[in-house]
DNA sequence: GATAAATATATTGTGCACAAAATAAATCAA
DNA sequence: TTGATTTATTTTGTGCACAATATATTTATC
């Protein structure tokens, strides 16, 4: 009683106008609200990232960084599932902030190093206080904030497997 | 056993770097999953939705005027959690590509009318087969499907208050 | 050891996404 | 009615996000 099922018939719809308007229904979308989700949660983490000066994906940045640095612009893109394209003026934004220095692997002159400065890992305890700011006053109980992020994260772990497919056909 | 406490004793996180550290792991955050889920499925949408000519948000923006059109720009902002400022640009492309009209209203010349065109009408069959497409190999049930999309409707409507709340004051 | 293929970043161009400010029309108040 | 306030949309400026392309370095292949 379970699996999508992708039929003939079902993909048929040129004389269903009927199925058309459900499948269409903003309300029966899975991926709006995940949509809406992000889109609404930045806005709520931008005056509070505000004043520490990041953005919300500086910070998620500078998370992945402050778990270990450093690291190379690709790292830093798989972690976060961002284009490399993405990152370059992130990183140049970060270096000009002071939070991050960008130095050429004299390993590999391809790579980019990024490491946290001295000012990147001293924001790191004020930066602690954001997730306890963010919670405060939502009536959300932990089992479901755990249930919501296992959720999301099995369906990004699903998403990145077929994304990379993608790129190398 | 559930509730987000936020007691002064667990706000005060300058001496316990052990939990600042649990706080700021990225596999932690509730946030970023649905950042990257939303990102990953912008990516999976894109070349489907390029052949109708549309992008993805313009493909949310068609799906509330499939179900009734005219709108104004703040009924479709309203709907789609965005921006007044993110839609005029967005719809002036819509208008551009030949699906919607812009019309001031005669009634309240404040306001804009979005409205369908016949060939805006027509682009709704041939998106139809976009979620079926899309669906196409993924192996998610009917069942989580609807669990994860209950999930995050809860979600939405939570922060679209907070969001709201935050406006008023 | 020259040449080709692969890898890692950076650049370019298009399209969001938002806050803040500007514009303009409608409503309210004196 | 006039002047102030509110409401609806647009404009401006900053920062993503991505595909496609360009550039440079490394690794394979011969």
């Amino acid at each position: 009683m379970s699996g999508v099922r992708s039929g003939p018939e079902e993909l048929d719809i040129e004389n269903r106008p009927d199925q058309a308007e459900e499948l269409l229904r903003l309300d029966r979308q899975v991926c709006f609200p995940l949509y809406a989700a992000s889109n609404l949660i930045n806005r709520l983490y931008r005056p509070v990232l505000a004043e520490l000066g990041l953005t919300y994906p500086q910070y998620l940045t500078m998370l992945v960084l402050w778990e270990r640095s450093p690291r190379t612009v690709g790292e830093l893109a798989a972690a976060l599932h961002l284009d490399g394209g993405t990152l370059t003026p992130l990183l140049k934004r970060l270096e000009a902030s002071g939070f991050v220095t960008r130095t050429r692997d004299v390993e590999d002159e391809r790579r980019v190093l990024i490491e946290l400065t001295a000012q990147g890992r001293t924001l790191k305890t004020r930066a602690a206080q954001v997730p306890l700011t963010l919670m405060e006053g939502f009536e959300y109980s932990e089992e479901d904030a755990d249930n919501l992020r296992e959720t999301v994260q099995d369906l990004v772990a699903m998403l990145a497997d077929r994304s990379q497919r993608r790129e190398r056909s």
